[in-house]
DNA sequence: TTGTAAGCGTTATCAC
DNA sequence: GTGATAACGCTTACAA
C-alpha cells in the first residue's frame, strides 16, 4: 500500500496525501481530515527508503563507541539514545573497538548509509596526530560530527566535554591544601581527557610551588586485578602513598583491593578518588568517593548541539562542563571548599 | 554522483554497473575490473536509499533493550552488534524502558523503519498475557523476532535462552546435598526467566522430598543498599541464612554488604552466588562467585538463527543453552559435581 | 554478456 | 488549495 492508494481512496491527487503527511503546505482542514481519516483506515504506514531518497535523510545518528559494554560509554550510549530519541532520531549503534583502521572503516560506513550525523562516544577517538584525525574532519565536511568527552578541532566538528582537567585539579589541590603530600595520579591511557587530567593533577602541584615526583604518575591500563597486584609490587618496593586518585573507577577499586590486601586502611591510611562515578564503584567496600562527569547532561548537550546545526543555527564549537563529586567511603577529607 | 556517472565514464550501462555492485550476475572479468576501476576513482558510493527502495531491506536489524546502560543489557548489545556486523546488518537501537505501551510503539516505529528482523534483548520483554504478547506475534508476521532470554511460542518468533532453571537448580542441589538447609533465594521481578530461576530453585528442594519456607524466597527489585538493609532488616527479626542464592549480581552485593554491615563472614558463616558473571562481582569483596549464563554465546546463537531464517533455512525455535558457574570468593563448597 | 526500460514510493516544481 | 509530472538512484525483468 502506498501514496496512491490513499489518494485514489480519499479522491485527491499523491501531491495531497504528501501535504499532509508532511503537514507542510497549505491544505484545507476538510481534505487533510478526510486523507488522515482515509490512511488510519487503510492503516497506511510510509515508505521510508522512498521517503529517504527524497529528502535525503532517514532521520538517523551514527552512535560510534569503543565498546557498548563499556560502563561508561554504555550510559552514554542510553542518555544519547533517549535524547535523540525525543527529536525522533533513531540511533544506528557502531561498537569499533579501539584501534584507529577500524574506526576509519566504520565512519565511511555510517557515510555510506548516509546518517544525518555522527557522534564519537569517548575521548579515545581523538588521537595526537592531525594525519589520523583527517578522517573526522573528511567526516565533517558531509554531515556534522559531535565527540562526547574530547576535543578536536575542526570545521563542522563540535564538542561536549567535561572539564577533567579543573576536577583532578580541585581534588588534588584539596589534598595538597590539608598537608597531603604523597598522591599518586594513577591514570588509564593518555587519551585526551586522559592528558587532562594528568594535567590538572600536575597544575595543582605547580601552583603550591612542589615538586612532584615521577613515581607519583602512573598511566596504566588492566584489570582491576592487575592494577592491585602493580601497586602491591611498588608497595613492596617502598613506596606508600596517603592518597590515590584515579582517571576511572575500576583503577580506583584495584586501589581499594591492593589495600584490603595489604592491610591498609580506608580512609584511615589511604584515601581513594575514582572518577565516573559508575555503578562500579557501589560495589566495593568501602564505596568509592569519585568524581562525577555529569554525563546525562554532557549527552544532552551533545543532542541539543546537533539539533541546533541541523536547523542552522550557530553553536559554540565547545561546550564545557564542570564535575562535580560523589563523595563517599573512600574518603575523610572536607571537599565542600572545593566542590 | 551516482550510477549513471559511473555507466557513463565506463562505457556500459547501468544495469551493468548494478551487476558489478551486487556481485550479481555474470559480467566479464573486463567489464566488471573497468567498472570497478570507475567507481575507485570517482569515489563512488551507492546510495543506500535508492537501494532501499528497489530491495526493501536496509540490512539493519532492530535491537529493543529495556535500558542499554544496565550492565547486563549493554553487554549483550555488544556482543550482538560485533556479530551482527560480521554478516553486514547494521544495528538500530531502541531503548525502550519496562513500560509495555512504549515497547509496543517501538516496535511500531522499528516496523515503519522497515528493519529487516528485530531482537529483543532480556526475559523483561515476554509478558503474562497472550494479549499484551500480541504485539510481537504480530510484528513477527512481517519480520523474524528473535528474544534473547526470554521464551514466547509465536509463528516467526525464535527464541535463544540460558536454562536459568537448571542453573539455579544445581547451585541450590549442591547446597542442599552438603546438607544446608537454609538457603535464600533472592529474586528481582517474575520476568520469564525470574520464574525460571524460581522454580529451578524449588525444584531441587522437591526432589530432596524437603519444604522449602515461604521466606525463604523473596522477590524484590530495588539498589544495593536497599537490597542491603532489606536482608538487615530480616536479619534483625531473627532469619537467618546460611546460602544466598541470587538473580543477578547486583542483589548478590547486596548480600554481601548485608554480611559486611552485620560482621557475618563470608563464605565462613554465608555463602552468596551472584547471577550473570557481571564486572560488578568482581568489584566487592571477596568477589563475587556468580552464575555465567554464556551470554557472548547466546548473542552468537541469536545472530546465527536470524541469518538462517533470512536464508530460509529451517530452525528451531528455541535454543536452550546450559549456564556455567565462576566460582569465585563468596562460596567455599565444591560445586564441582554439579558443574 | 550486455542494454533498455519499467518500476520502487516518495518529494518538489510547476501550472492551474 | 490542488493536481500533473518530473525527479531521486537503484534493481530487475525482458530483449538483444
Amino acid at each position: 500500500m502506498n501514496i496512491y492508494d490513499v489518494s485514489r481512496q480519499a479522491g485527491v491527487s499523491i501531491a495531497t496525501v504528501s501535504r499532509v503527511l508532511n503537514g507542510n503546505a497549505k491544505v484545507s482542514e476538510a481534505t487533510r481530515q478526510k486523507v488522515l481519516k482515509v490512511m488510519e483506515e487503510m492503516g497506511y504506514t510510509p515508505n521510508v527508503f522512498a521517503r529517504g531518497l527524497g529528502l535525503n535523510t532517514m532521520q538517523t545518528v551514527g552512535i560510534m563507541c569503543a565498546d557498548s559494554s563499556d560502563s561508561y560509554l554504555a550510559t552514554a550510549i542510553y542518555y544519547l539514545e533517549q535524547e535523540l530519541r525525543n527529536y525522533d532520531y533513531d540511533v544506528l549503534l557502531c561498537c569499533t573497538g579501539y584501534e584507529w583502521e577500524n574506526r576509519k572503516k566504520y565512519m565511511e560506513l555510517l557515510l555510506s548509509k548516509r546518517v544525518d550525523a555522527v557522534i564519537l562516544a569517548g575521548s579515545n577517538f581523538v588521537e595526537q596526530t592531525r594525519e589520523k584525525n583527517r578522517y573526522i574532519a573528511e567526516a565533517a565536511e558531509k554531515i556534522p560530527v559531535v565527540v562526547l568527552n574530547g576535543y578536536l578541532e575542526a570545521e563542522n566538528v563540535y564538542c561536549a566535554l567535561c572539564d577533567d582537567a579543573d576536577a583532578l585539579y580541585r581534588v588534588t589541590k584539596t589534598y595538597l591544601n590539608a598537608g597531603k603530600r604523597d598522591i599518586l595520579f594513577l591514570g588509564r591511557s593518555l587519551s585526551y581527557s586522559g592528558v587532562r587530567k594528568r594535567s590538572g593533577f600536575l597544575q595543582a602541584y605547580e601552583e603550591m610551588g612542589l615538586k612532584c615526583r615521577k613515581n607519583q604518575i602512573i598511566i596504566q591500563d588492566g584489570t582491576i586485578d592487575e592494577i592491585r597486584d602493580l601497586l602491591i609490587g611498588r608497595a613492596k618496593q617502598g613506596i606508600r602513598e596517603e592518597v590515590i586518585v584515579t582517571a576511572d573507577d575500576e583503577l580506583a577499586i584495584g586501589a581499594v583491593k591492593y589495600a584490603k590486601s595489604l592491610g591498609i586502611q580506608i580512609p584511615g591510611d589511604l584515601e581513594v578518588v575514582g572518577y565516573n562515578n559508575s555503578k562500579l564503584g557501589l560495589c566495593c567496600e568501602p564505596e568509592l568517593t569519585s568524581v562525577d562527569n555529569k554525563l546525562e547532561y554532557s549527552c544532552m548537550n551533545v543532542v541539543n548541539v546537533l539539533m541546533k546545526v541541523f536547523h542552522h543555527g550557530r553553536v559554540p564549537a565547545r561546550t564545557m562542563i564542570s564535575a562535580d563529586l560523589a563523595v563517599r567511603g573512600t574518603t575523610s577529607i572536607n571537599f565542600l571548599g572545593g566542590f
